[in-house]
DNA sequence: GCTATGCGTTGATTTTTATCAAGGGGGAGA
DNA sequence: TCTCCCCCTTGATAAAAATCAACGCATAGC
């Protein structure tokens, strides 16, 4: 729990007062995953945030043909949810596993907003989590209609170079919306030119 | 301003004391802008958030052979803002401009956050915003990487059937990533199909 | 050590979409 | 009314990417 203060600490210099970091303690829960362990599975509700202490997960969707499309990586200090079921208590559309051995601390919703309210610091920093989050957001969403594939690869190694080291890249790939193929010839390509 | 208040009520029935409609009453300035009339330009920073009273608006960014990339639309009740740039007081890489005759009110960013620390339904109002639009957000990305070109098209007929009946079918193209001469030969796929 | 599985690469072919070009129609302004 | 500009459609061609197929390599499990 020191290492959510820590967390905080990233994000504002207001005071937790030691009744506040109780609430928290009481609030979130650890929890282990092995990987390729599911945190989510598609058709449950997502009764969790979950902050990554340690390792990598993946959030992704799975189509009609049995392919994979990736719409969220994290790895240490990122959230995982998702945020539509969350919210709203309906089955997801996504799974969410582990790519790695993964430590996780978990918050359910009640617990959430009820921490929102009563702790300013929880206030400022999901107000500064959505911002950052909308930011990114937007940035993706930019990218998706304006670049070529080998762009928003190119753009990704550098926004995101954690992600590049310890993804697989047909994940990767499903992850810019193009196909292990395809990413590989984009590679190749970079490499000759020396990118 | 009462339209601002009816406004929150679409989201909360958190009760605004007069004390607290004076202030959003000082907050917000009303604007208006003539259809093609700029409300923000590329390199300049955003200063306020908008909202949408009267018409309709589009976010977009110019590439460097002139082609218009469509990020965001908005109608009546939308926010319409380039989110970075107002937070960080960078200047934006996107135009915001009116396609209609269009009525705003707007918020500076210093208000904007006091506002919100002084006024419970504004801290609820926002954090609403926020859930809504990162929804929205995840469903265009998942569209982005998951979809074909015409699955999107009738994915966005079905869920914003609004902007497709007040943008012009450029403007719909360039917010879908695709050519226009794309997206007409979609609607007559579409059309023959009785989509 | 051996086998099976998964990943990444490569080539060929197909599909999807962009680009180029041109024509027609509608709306706005003088 | 006329002119100009913009939008949409259509056909042809080019480019980008997907799909299919196969191979080689590395890793995990027995």
């Amino acid at each position: 729990m020191d290492k959510f203060i820590d967390y905080i600490r990233n994000y504002t210099e207001h005071p937790v007062s030691s009744q506040e970091k109780d609430l928290l303690q009481q609030a979130f829960r650890p929890k282990k995953l092995r990987k390729r362990q599911y945190l989510l599975q598609e058709g449950d509700v997502c009764r969790h945030l979950s902050l990554i202490t340690k390792g990598a997960m993946r959030q992704y969707s799975v189509d009609d043909k049995g392919g994979e499309h990736t719409v969220q990586f994290g790895i240490e200090n990122w959230w995982m949810s998702d945020r539509e079921s969350f919210e709203l208590g309906s089955p997801s559309r996504y799974n969410i596993d582990a790519w790695e051995d993964t430590e996780l601390i978990q918050i359910g919703y009640e617990d959430w907003w009820r921490l929102r309210s009563e702790i300013p610091a929880m206030r400022i920093l999901t107000a500064e989590m959505d911002k950052r989050h909308a930011v990114a957001s937007q940035k993706r969403i930019h990218a998706a209609i304006t670049l070529t594939a080998e762009e928003r690869y190119l753009e990704m190694m550098k926004s995101q170079p954690a992600f590049i080291q310890r993804f697989p890249q047909n994940m990767i790939a499903s992850y810019l919306g193009i196909s292990p193929e395809t990413l590989s010839r984009i590679r190749k390509q970079a490499f000759l030119r020396g990118d």
